[in-house]
DNA sequence: AATGAATGAGCATTCATTCAT
DNA sequence: CATGAATGAATGCTCATTCAT
């Protein structure tokens, strides 16, 4: 957690304990079960126990905040899967590194936000899918280059580019049915994902 | 086409020359496009140039509308897929032949109506949601019956359950990225695709 | 009235008795006497006896309602100062005219709706101020060529611009003085104002 | 400017180099050109570098700055033509003295004060606008007693109630026309006023 | 004095739905 | 069947004002 504390003191992720961080995750709860659109900024501010109006001293509009979740949801994950490759290295150890880590983001505390970022793309503004196309790309980035290396290595066939699109779906989706108090663990699951992408 | 020919001619699908089956398509679209809550009335019945108030001659609510789009995808897609399964002889083709007919459904001309299913499930009320699910039952049977066929064959070793889920994920995420004008054809994604699922 | 009527039967004014028309009225009314930002649409709708959602049935927005108002008011007036006009012969009596006929605009019927041309400008989008303007310039056009009229027969030293200005105001102001049931007349009140413009 | 500096040393005039000063300076620049009701005390606090919740340690509500800064036009205004008054012999130069003392307070410096005081009257709680128009009244006599002594001296016919009516008209318009960097001096604007006042 | 987070009533506008014609 | 005027509840947002610090 030092990698997210470390973001946090720099100023670049709202620290959770804060009136912003905790109308940020009730943010991402509601907009992952209801909807964007079905979250009323009345929800929201029920949610975190202040009135509508006072929001909006917070964050400029509802669509902020919707920004706003998907951009922290970006920059913490970038940095952990950074983290988490770092400690990876062969190729194969470095996919799985990813799959675990975007598997961790999508099914552990900060699902929600993930998935927001996800199925909630259309409600931003065109500006801020922008803005927060730039960052995605430094994320995604991470994903072409390990799987490029792996297909060097000759463990993929597929297309760098194709192969992670099937994996954004694959384990994207994993929200919709993944239960954490199933039978199955986060790192079986990612196991299994790991035997779509490499023989 | 003739099966779905036989499936309008019964009466179990609307004729897509028809009023309600030009609504049903021009919502497709907007639910995909718009999403669907942000789509509205008038503007469904400006696509089919009628008033908004004429809508309500043809559907009780704008949910109904939603449910029958996603009713009649199930469908026609079932119906599909059988006819897909029984030119199959290999466990290898007929997982192929599933993973085909899907994309078809998902990229096609019908892709609106099936990205409708996956993503405005949450705006169906859970009366429509129940529904819905004892359709995809029998959608989702023929994908399991096909792997553990697969499986049995030694061709697949992932859960027959879990493979289904990723390649779900796998396969409707092809709606946000992939390009009838590119370069790689459906039947070459499907290809790629069956490489995810077995050996 | 017959010029008025005929605006109405050409579709270039609303017909008072509409529901449109009595929207106008309702809403001239009120914002000359609240303000147009005092002004709710509850109390305009409220005033019609309709719901303030319903209001958006007959126009866009609350400020289309108040270019509404503006652009009825300076059509109107054009008309009616042109008919004026062309009853009068001498210069004298031709200032006479307008000058009869515009304080007849402010203290009259439709009084309400001139204020709101005077008072209420800022409150147009540049977008409708534009619009107005263009209208306003063919009405204001009228007076500078009978004022230079005047002013070629000797009987006015003043510039024409600057006389006209002087005059808006001194006749715009009566709105907020004159009293119907008083002492003096509108008539008397012409007179008046025409020794401040001609010796 | 010894009038006014009188006032300030009196207390009956804020000091416009303190922090009040600049307040009513600033509010009544905003109340001319947004208008009071589109004027936010955000605006109000901003424009002198404080935050909103500041501004009511100066005044308990936004309506008492708009009370203070219409009080303090009326203050002053009728100091400097009381000053300007005792200057003129002839009646005539005594009506040139007020129109001019009219029209410096509308298109000089402290001219956003003086428009405010004409266009926002309306906002004016019923309280505030009884105490204003006490002040009025004293401004207001010095005019009707200079015109009735130009009337008695056979260089006025109008009736000095109508006249000033139309004079305040008249000359309160002007800060929406008279442009300052224009052909017309204030001195020469004046004496064009001078010419609809008296023969 | 000043801050700034919070209030809460109020605003213009939207929109699925109804229904008399 | 279709119209289109009307509904009325709900929405995102504003803003003067309060008050603990």
């Amino acid at each position: 957690m030092t990698v997210v504390q470390q973001l946090i003191d720099d100023g670049r992720l709202t620290d959770p304990g804060s009136a912003k961080g905790r109308l940020l995750a009730a943010a991402a709860q509601l907009f992952k079960h209801k909807g964007y659109e079905r979250t009323t900024v009345r929800d929201l501010a029920s949610e975190i126990g202040i009135q509508s109006g006072s929001l909006f001293h917070h964050y400029p509009s509802k669509e902020a905040i919707l920004k706003a979740v998907m951009e922290e949801t970006i920059v913490r994950n970038t940095a952990l899967m950074q983290a988490g490759l770092s400690q990876a290295e062969s190729p194969r150890d470095k996919v799985l590194a990813l799959i675990r880590c975007e598997l961790q983001s999508i099914l552990g505390e900060t699902g929600e936000a993930m998935s927001v970022l996800v199925y909630e793309w259309r409600s931003l503004k065109p500006d801020s899918q922008q803005h927060i196309l730039a960052l995605r790309d430094i994320y995604e980035q991470l994903w072409l280059d390990t799987l490029a290396e792996a297909r060097a290595a000759g463990m993929v066939q597929t297309d760098p580019f194709i192969l992670r699109r099937f994996l954004t779906g694959a384990l994207s989706w994993t929200t919709n049915w993944y239960k954490a108090d199933g039978e199955i663990s986060i790192e079986q699951l990612a196991l299994d994902a790991l035997t779509l992408a490499v023989k």
